[in-house]
DNA sequence: GCCGATGATGCAGATTTTGCATAGGGCATG
DNA sequence: CATGCCCTATGCAAAATCTGCATCATCGGC
């Protein structure tokens, strides 16, 4: 019996589609079928009707799933507690969030929290969003920091997974600079030709942000995909050199903005505010643990 | 990260050696040795101290044991669950007991306790010491049948895991009836000429209690070796067939003695007498469990 | 009736696990 | 100090398992 199983079972108890549930754990559907199924072997019951649409669970399925998610977390927990052990007084405080994030935000972030609660240990996981929703919920990381705006809410329960904002950012559409400081690649009034986009990876965070940027305008802009990437670091590089357009978090070309290296590339209505939030399991933890959180309390950004 | 590991690590924080808790959980020390080290590469962490004569676990090794105790219990109490909920009002009660019992004790005493709680679903794991004594631990079976005898108490708490004498059984020395009804092969008088012996297989529990018999005696008797087996049917029907002496339960060859097929091959003080005893987990279980349980308690043999 | 979506299955390749043989380290004994 | 014993770790090849791809079977919706 294998700890993933549980975490697959608990995946597709929440989105109750086998397919959906096998790309959120990163496998293909035959695996995560199969996977099940070796849980569903071992328990000796069926844990999913399949028969159903969409798919739901059985009565053992339901009372598994209270269990299997007991012992998940229990395990997390554990681990936690034996690194905290291991690391003495000074533990490490694990953090998972976006690339960007981690780049753009957290490092002048973790100043200010150090400049209050003194130095501490802390570890880093970059992810995607959904192994950084993942890596919460099993509490493989104490913390987690995203991105939040109303138009992509995260699938997490606000009860279970209480969140605080921590800070702003704002999303907005730059380019290298051409003539006179002005847009080498406007996203507007480019006339007929297509301005060059940079895009990020299809089904990442910031994609659904961007998408709902252009959404809400009343024109869609003449913009022809030239290069996709998830990393933002990779895609600032992408525009300083010239390759075109492409949102970028304000806080991570902060200055390049003030150096004429990056330019805006639109107006306001094309950038989206957004939120910073940090985001913590109801779960109890370790004392310094609460005390970071409790610090965030008073600091929050409202 | 694997059920199993954290099996292996309960054995091991019994045993605090590596090659004798890889025998007892049927696995080669290398493999043991790794997946013990599997779990410490998961958690982070050394739990076991090699350094040390025994071993030792480390203070994380301490903590994290409870939480695997309790994460294998758990599962297998859920897995019971499972199947009790899946086979409805009438579900299966599990028990695990040596083969001998199975056959030679078992189908009787379930006669009487159905006498009285009326017919039972039951399932049997009929399975070395070892391994009943791990089914019981884990939780895999409800109850565990056993034999008692001072001379070889069984590596289990009292207090986790309570007993009733359900019953009496004797090992007696017997063999192929000879001329008038006497031992073909007898234990003692065969003058210089040393009589053959059916043995059970070594590591085995009755082997321990017969060792204990000989031990006691003053001389030890002059045998020889033929044949080793680990099933009492087996070396029964061997002895029946005249290939020499053995040990046998006296309730499984009840009817063999009466027909004079087998006999008495040594006095009594050849004999031992043991107590059958029914085991369980504190843990409390399903009402149906519960419910046999305290029925052994008002008929227990004492 | 057809189409898109969903879950199961056959199969080959890749990864992991296992046991055997053996090395290396510590401890007691002569 | 040498020797032997007991313990755990490691190299390696065979075996078992897991994974992904391609494909099939089924079902609901238009």
């Amino acid at each position: 019996m294998e700890l993933s199983w549980l975490e697959d079972f608990l995946t597709l108890s929440n989105t109750l589609n086998f397919s959906r549930a096998a790309e959120l754990r990163n496998l293909t559907q035959p695996t995560f079928s199969r996977r099940i199924r070796n849980l569903e072997n071992w328990l000796g019951v069926t844990l999913v009707d399949r028969g159903t649409f969409p798919a739901s669970l059985t009565a053992e399925g339901r009372s598994f799933r209270k269990a299997a998610e007991e012992t998940v977390h229990a395990l997390y927990r554990e681990r936690e507690q034996c690194l905290q052990m291991a690391g003495g007084e000074a533990s490490f405080q694990s953090f998972v969030t976006l690339h960007t994030i981690a780049v753009s935000f957290f490092p002048h972030w973790l100043h200010t929290l150090e400049g209050k609660l003194g130095p501490l240990r802390t570890r880093m996981t970059c992810a995607t969003m959904n192994d950084c929703v993942e890596n919460l919920v099993s509490g493989a990381s104490n913390f987690m920091l995203f991105y939040a705006h109303p138009s992509a809410p995260l699938r997490l329960d606000p009860v279970q997974y209480p969140s605080l904002v921590v800070g702003k950012e704002r999303l907005i559409p730059v380019s290298a600079p051409g003539r006179g400081r002005k847009p080498r690649h406007p996203l507007l009034g480019g006339g007929t030709k297509p301005t060059p986009y940079l895009r990020y990876a299809r089904h990442t965070f910031i994609t659904r942000l961007i998408d709902t940027i252009i959404a809400a305008q009343p024109k869609p802009p003449l913009l022809e995909v030239r290069h996709e990437n998830a990393l933002t670091l990779s895609l600032k590089v992408m525009t300083m050199e010239g390759h075109g357009l492409t949102w970028l978090p304000e806080t991570s070309i902060k200055a390049e903005l003030q150096a004429g290296s990056l330019v805006l590339a639109g107006p306001s209505e094309w950038s989206l505010a957004m939120e910073i939030r940090a985001y913590r399991s109801v779960q109890r933890g370790a004392r310094e643990k609460e005390r970071i959180w409790s610090l965030l309390h008073e600091s929050a950004v409202d």
